[in-house]
RNA sequence: UGAGGCGUGGCCAAAUUGGUAAGGCUCCUGACUCUGGAUCAGGCAACUGUAGGUUCGACUCCUACCGCCUCAGCCA
């Protein structure tokens, strides 16, 4: 056991490595030519089309932590160039989320949707300089003309329009004159391209739909490609960091850019996470949310911000999670364990301990007074001893777990057991004379007596005990409710199924398992939602929102490291 | 020969731009301990996808294969 004081130092450098990757490689070789003048500006820049989970913030760690390590800027901006699946609900949660996090946009809030009269600008700047141009084609005809990934496309018989029929055209589809998907605005570049994105992406499509932050003022919105340099180059990103499949993307971004002769950042993308037991589209856990597999974007299994939160899992963590796993360009997934443990590292350093037994069975002491109460001190945590001591109350009849003792027990069974003396933490030693049991045969009570020389746990003859038990006085404790999680899914790749099968399908059954029996320390009649402790011996527990006066939940956030449950297998 | 990527121990991932394979997680020992936790010490484990080539020397350069990923939304 060390007893060293934790420093703020000590659980940062938890999470700031001085680890070297591509980005940083890039980065450097950037500064060293001088290509954006030693300048380093980063944005995080998510649709708010659903809740954030921990590839998001994989991705919210990298461009934030760029930024405070090279002394530049990280902005938060909301990519919202489409309507219809976007909601001021998810701008809410992502904001909450990023900030919960822990990373700080100071005044640079951004959306996209701030910029579509600019870059109706450009558009016909583009229109004007022949690189774009209106196209009358049905979505079918467009997907026709594009042709495959082994043909090239054909060109619209729309491409040769003249630049003033473009215009008064692109004018009037801004002005409304045109139902909803009849005309569209491309980009001029390349039918035969092997590249698809560069067979005349669209650029401007007509929707009637409210937005959520301009509202009925468009009825055409930009495509991705069109719209996402555009607020890169107006936010004078230096590195704007994306994900794999944006590679195809990259050849795109700066052509408009080029043919707009404008301010170009530089594009870099990176590999999203992937972790084992888990899924992390949007998509498929929006079906784990609509199905039912789960209560919610913020049930604790669910691998979001918002349900990792509530689990128990601190900014602190994820952050260090998400410096551990590194950042590269190849396709791979996490180890769960390696999240499991940065949860591990930081609560052991900050969680306070307290005793709560989940699966309760009697113990009578019989050699202690029957009226007795004393007030006996414990340590809030041995790893930080500036977090002082609390008194827990211990008497007569206490509880202590079932598992702890065994009547017959075997080698390297360092617990209860009759005739054996073991130790209650922060109290006495006590032995075991007895065993109750009813008449089915089950074990009901124990019967031990005490050494009045151990108070406080330990006696000046300096003999050993076996084994170290938790425990709870029978008249303080607290009853409250344990919500014990497990992985979501069975399988380490739920998204490898046999053919026919759906990912579900792999759920594990016994993802939630809800103790209402369990006892805990009487400190813990009171807590505060999302306060985190150690539960000693069982792992890090988190207070749940739906806690009520007297009634405290909980929710496993992870187990301790169990050395014994190893042996017992 | 559609286009673009990626392949380093069970899982992540470095290698100062050719100098002779870091680190973390997992797993296994042992020490210590008022949490079978933590901590500490140590260990198992890679001929760097394969086959050639260049070189005194290659994870790094060249050639050819193999495997995996992404792209045919008026989604992002």
């Amino acid at each position: 056991m060390t007893s060293s004081s934790t420093s703020p130092e000590d659980i940062r450098s938890l999470e700031y490595g001085t680890g070297s990757h591509f980005i940083k490689n890039i980065i450097n070789e950037h500064n060293r030519n001088g290509r954006f003048d030693g300048r380093i500006h980063t944005r995080f820049p998510p649709e708010p089309n659903g809740y954030l989970h921990i590839g998001h913030a994989k991705s919210i760690c990298l461009n934030f932590g760029l930024a405070r390590e090279y002394g530049g800027l990280c902005n938060l901006r909301f990519d919202d160039t489409n309507p219809v699946k976007e909601e001021q609900e998810y701008i809410d949660a992502i904001t909450q989320d990023v900030r919960w996090l822990g990373f700080d946009w100071e005044d640079r809030l951004y959306y996209a949707s701030d910029y579509f009269e600019t870059m109706y600008h450009f558009a016909e700047q583009l229109i004007q300089s022949g690189h774009a141009y209106v196209c009358d084609l049905t979505p079918e005809e467009i997907r026709e003309y594009r042709g495959t990934l082994k043909e090239p496309g054909r060109e619209s018989p729309y491409r040769n329009r003249t630049v003033s029929e473009n215009l008064d055209l692109f004018r009037r589809m801004r002005a409304g004159e045109f139902p909803d998907g009849l005309r569209t605005l491309r980009a001029k570049i390349d039918m035969g391209s092997g590249n698809l994105n560069m067979r005349d992406p669209v650029m401007y499509r007509i929707t009637r739909a409210t937005h959520p932050r301009t509202g009925d003022a468009w009825c055409i919105y930009p495509m991705y490609d069109w719209a996402h340099g555009l607020e890169d180059s107006i936010e004078r990103i230096t590195h704007s960091i994306c994900t794999l499949e944006f590679e195809d993307h990259r050849p795109l971004y700066d052509w408009f850019l080029e043919a707009l002769d404008t301010y170009r950042p530089q594009q870099i993308e990176f590999a999203r996470l992937a972790l084992t037991h888990t899924v992390m589209s949007k998509r498929k856990l929006l079906t784990l949310v609509k199905e039912g597999f789960v209560a919610g974007w913020d049930d604790p299994r669910m691998p979001t911000i918002s349900g990792l939160r509530r689990r128990g899992y601190s900014p602190e963590a994820i952050r260090s999670f998400c410096e551990k796993i590194g950042v590269s360009k190849a396709n791979s997934t996490v180890d769960y364990a390696m999240l499991e443990y940065c949860v591990r590292e930081h609560l052991n350093l900050t969680a306070p301990r307290v005793m709560a037994v989940l699966d309760p069975l009697k113990v009578v002491i019989t050699s202690y007074p029957d009226n007795q109460v004393e007030m006996l001190d414990a340590l809030n945590n041995p790893e930080d001893e500036t977090m002082g001591y609390r008194t827990v109350p211990f008497s007569r009849e206490i509880y202590i777990e079932a598992a702890d003792f065994m009547d017959n027990p075997p080698k390297k069974f360092f617990r209860l057991a009759p005739g054996r003396e073991i130790r209650l933490k922060h109290a006495y030693y006590i032995v075991c004379d007895d065993v109750i049991r009813d008449k089915s045969g089950e074990i009901v009570e124990l019967r031990c007596h005490h050494d009045p020389e151990s108070r406080g746990g330990w006696t000046k003859d300096g003999r050993k005990v076996q084994g170290t038990l938790h425990w709870v006085s029978a008249s303080h404790a607290v009853r409250g409710e344990v919500r014990l999680y497990d992985h979501l899914f069975l399988t380490d790749d739920p998204l490898n199924v046999p053919e026919g099968t759906n990912f579900t399908d792999s759920i594990n059954p016994n993802s939630i398992s809800t103790i209402r029996t369990a006892l805990f320390e009487q400190s813990l009649e009171n807590v505060n939602p999302e306060a985190r402790y150690q539960f000693i011996r069982h792992g890090y527990f988190c207070a749940d929102r739906d806690s009520r006066p007297g009634y405290p939940v909980f929710n496993r956030t992870v187990t301790l490291k169990d050395t014994w449950a190893k042996l017992q297998k």
